[in-house]
RNA sequence: GCCGAAGUGGCGGAACUGGAAGACGCGCUGGACUCAAAAUCCAGUGGGGCAUGUGCCCCGUGCGGGUUCGACUCCCGCCUUCGGCACCA
């Protein structure tokens, strides 16, 4: 036998050395690049995963928060490679849009030129990681080879009506000079820029994304694993409400206004009416009245008025001087205008009913209108006085109701809705706080809206054939409130498609939010230039097995994508209803107290720290850190361990590798290190595969390269030494696969994963802990497999027990096999 | 206000199903090597007390209660922090 060379001098570990060689050996071997079905090589469907990472912005460069992103896939791919599955892992670049618009008007160039140097940066810093990516199937959203196809697939929306144009009242960042959707306006601030977000009515493009709130909220359902609190923010944007819509019949006018309640059993006490000042009623019913003026007024005030200003002044509104009539009490009730009532939900008017609701009662108060109570309390010895508001509590009985009187609040709700469906004056209904998802952007860095507006036909879209509409050189393409696109004269004049008149292009562009809802197909077949993708091939790959990503697109891209998805399901493009089945949200970076970002001046790029200590020590760290889905702060001298830590582990590699080689598994030493080897594999496999806790098995192997350090003669050490280079290979790829060569192996990569073994797992012995009344007093070698008499009659002798049973007898005795006995006296 | 997540040593964190709280790493202390330093290696390291017979006792997972032989883990009530939604009828 021949142990370790004591004395020896071990060669450095040299990770930039050994790092590029490797990288160099993947590339020439192809080892990441996977076949599609049909192709050779190409696995039967059950043997594939797809492992998707979000996509990034090329706005600069990369920095340790996507590292650390991007290690969460790259550590489930080589797992799952190994484990014998197919693995789908591909790259992209989300280049339209306002972030790299942003930054290219800050860097000075061309969108473009700015664009395509960003992702060749980035793309470079991501092969400096080493990190196993099919490059085969890379693509980035403002090619006009992957664009062609999101004008494709717009015209499909178009086609069944689901993306539509109409003049509507938005949002508009005035710093960014262009619309913004819904989801990106935060505290009436923009999600971008943080300014201050103005309403104006505009003519916009929308997709029809509120006719999915129901299928968006229910097909929740087919997602095998989401992070709840992902599903409970998309719930809450979504925002089902269960209740009635009830027409109200204007008094002198032959006109019914529809009002949306979840509390149609507040009926009898609504009072009073109001109308949002954008409701297209409201002129009409002032129009020639002495109150028109005053209305009008209001009506314009609210209008200028931003958001954040409405919410936070006192309400305020203004009579109409007309009335409508309270379909269940019969009687007429003045009809306001006031801004707390928003156009946008429900139909833009309410029934003001201020004893139970706080708004109402607010508004009530100012104008001295009548409050009523109708459902007070059930029990209660005496009733809320009248004219107060009162608190919604769970058990309540209407009063005040007429025959309604008396029925619990749930039962009077259902049946005043009812006896308003047989006079026809109400029915059920479900109310969405979602909105129709707006599209356009009046920005120059984004993918043509592939229509052609003629005086004649109308909007017209351009021929399939003729796509892409490319995207126009232009000399301004800063934002100016108007797309940039308009200055192209020569683009914007075309023949219309469809009379052959003079017409012109669409100048908007559209959100980036489009491009990113439906890359994920792309990837399956990346370079198809006949359709956007086979729907064999997508089928084949998707839905995403396994997606990852911030936090930060809990709302925005995965709603948008489930959209994207459904919609092309009942086109027949695809065969599947969700894209993604797991999904799951990494924490995020922060440095110096803060969450890592350019803005913030904060980042830390890898750059420098992969050149003096490779890529491998960064890999490990960002995942060694913390668990994964937490958010954790970067710590110099916290990375510096996991240097020291490859140091010892090259070294006591190494000086293994000078031993004999490891025998068959059959006649492999039992000894207490190649226990600690096999644990170390249930552990690390159990980790990865079942838990999803990713930092949890570099302390593991740590522990095991510690034990061969202290018996590096143990007959047992060799193949210990190999384990521990075998588990740590999908965070420390290249030390890994050069240790495994040395050790006089060849392609760790495509290696099967180590297999505990059942039988080195069983122990002879355990340390038997011992309690007496519940405390810890002493412990014990015993061997396993006694009979729980036989354990305690062995823990009544410990010295240390005797010294607390103190000869009081033992009442009761609880046994937990092969861990503790408790002894209670 | 409503919904959700989280509070563990000097620090990042571990403890998965109720069964030894603090794995692993950082930091710190002492030692070895060295002329010296760095690097490396070895030992120790939650707090307090009694011992210095080498061990023993008490306290300890945000706070207060409860369930249990036994609670970081389960239940009830609070506090704090973070995140989402919010004039949504």
């Amino acid at each position: 036998m021949s142990g370790p060379e004591s004395g020896a001098e071990v060669e450095r570990y040299e990770p930039a050395k050994i790092e590029r060689k490797w990288q160099d050996v993947w590339r020439r071997a192809r080892a990441f690049n996977v076949p599609d079905p049909g192709e050779p090589g190409a696995p039967e469907r059950g043997a594939k995963t797809y492992v998707l990472e979000m996509l990034p912005y090329p706005s600069g460069e990369l920095h340790m928060g996507h590292v650390r992103n991007y290690m969460l896939g790259e550590v489930v791919a080589h797992f799952r490679r190994r484990n014998g599955y197919a693995v789908l892992r591909p790259m992209g670049f989300d280049a339209f849009g306002l972030p790299a618009e942003n930054a290219a008007i800050s860097e000075g160039g061309h969108p473009r030129e700015v664009t395509e140097r960003n992702i060749a940066a980035i793309r470079r810093q991501m092969e400096r990681m080493g990190w196993a990516i099919d490059w085969d199937r890379v693509l980035a959203t403002h090619e006009p080879e992957y664009y062609r196809w999101t004008q494709w697939l717009f015209l499909r929306f178009l086609e069944r009506g689901l993306a539509y144009r109409k003049e509507a009242p938005v949002k508009w960042c005035p710093n960014d000079q262009t619309v913004l959707a819904n989801e990106q306006v935060i505290d009436g601030r923009c999600e971008r820029c943080g300014a201050e977000v103005e309403a104006k009515s505009l003519e916009q493009w929308f997709f029809r994304i509120t006719a999915y709130a129901a299928a968006l909220l229910e097909e929740m359902e087919l997602l095998e694993s989401w992070p709840e609190r992902v599903l409970t923010m998309q719930r809450n944007w979504i925002g089902r409400s269960q209740g009635a819509e009830i027409l109200f019949r204007v008094d002198g006018l032959d006109a019914d206004v529809p009002v949306f309640t979840t509390r149609a059993d507040t009926l009898f006490g609504a009072t009073f009416f109001v109308l949002a000042p954008e409701h297209p009623l409201v002129p009409q019913l002032v129009e020639g009245s002495e109150r028109e003026a005053e209305v009008m007024d209001y009506v314009r005030h609210a209008a200028a008025r931003s958001a954040v200003e409405r919410e936070e002044k006192e309400k305020d509104g203004v009579f109409t001087g007309r009335r409508l009539v309270n379909p269940a009490t019969g009687e007429p009730i003045p009809i306001w205008v006031a801004d707390y009532v928003l156009m946008e939900y429900g139909t833009g008017a309410i029934m003001g009913v201020p004893a139970h609701d706080e708004r109402d009662f607010a508004f009530a108060e100012r104008y001295g209108l009548p409050v009523r109570t109708v459902v007070a309390p059930a029990g209660a010895d005496a009733p809320p006085a009248e004219g107060a508001f009162a608190a919604h509590t769970d058990r309540e009985v209407l009063v005040n109701s007429g025959r309604f009187s008396g029925l619990p609040a749930p039962e009077g709700k259902r049946a005043i809705v009812e006896w308003l469906q047989s006079k026809g004056r109400g029915a059920f209904a479900v109310g969405y706080r979602l909105r129709d998802w707006l599209l356009s952007r009046q920005r120059y860095w984004g993918c043509p809206i592939p229509v052609v507006h003629c005086e004649r036909c109308g909007i017209v879209p351009v021929p399939d054939d003729e796509l892409p509409v490319l995207l126009p050189e232009v000399d301004e393409y800063l934002p100016k409130g108007r797309s940039p696109l308009a200055t192209a004269e020569d683009w914007v004049r075309v023949p219309c498609p469809s009379c052959g008149e003079e017409a012109r292009r669409e100048t908007d562009t559209m959100d980036t939010f489009v491009d990113s809802s439906w890359y994920f197909i792309r990837y399956a077949d990346a370079r198809n230039d006949r359709a956007p993708f086979d729907r064999a091939v997508a089928d084949y790959w998707l839905p995403v097995n396994q997606y990852i990503g911030g936090i930060e697109h809990a709302i925005l891209h995965l709603l948008y994508a489930r959209f994207f998805t459904k919609v092309m399901h009942e086109l027949g493009l695809v065969g599947f209803r969700e894209p993604f089945a797991r999904l799951f949200t990494q924490g995020m970076l922060h440095y110096q107290g803060a969450k890592m970002s350019k803005s913030k001046g904060n980042v830390i790029v890898p750059d420098e720290y992969v050149e003096r200590y490779g890529a491998d020590a960064a890999r490990m760290y960002l995942l060694f850190i913390g668990p994964v889905e937490q958010d954790a702060e970067w710590q110099d001298a916290g990375f510096e361990g996991i240097v020291r830590f490859l140091h010892r582990l090259w070294r006591v590699v190494l000086e293994q590798s000078a031993s004999e080689p490891t025998p068959r598994r059959d006649s492999q030493p039992r000894t207490a290190l190649a226990q600690k080897a096999h644990e170390t594999i249930a552990k690390v496999t159990d980790d990865i595969g079942r838990r999803f806790a990713l930092n949890t098995p570099i302390a593991a192997v740590m522990e095991l390269v510690n034990e061969i350090g202290r018996r590096p003669h143990d007959p047992a050490a060799r193949f210990a030494a190999e384990t521990a280079v075998s588990l740590i290979q999908p965070y420390a790829a290249h030390v890994a696969e050069e240790l495994w060569e040395r050790l006089g192996h060849s392609r760790l990569w495509e290696a099967p994963w180590p297999q505990a073994d059942p039988e080195l797992l069983e122990r002879e012995t355990f340390e038997l802990v011992v309690q007496v009344n519940g405390r810890v007093r002493a412990r014990a070698e015993v061997p396993v497999g006694l009979s729980d008499d036989e354990l305690v009659a062995r823990a009544k002798e410990l010295p240390r027990v005797r010294a607390h049973l103190d000869g009081k007898e033992v009442r009761k005795a609880v046994v937990v096999p092969g861990k503790l006995v408790n002894l209670v006296v």
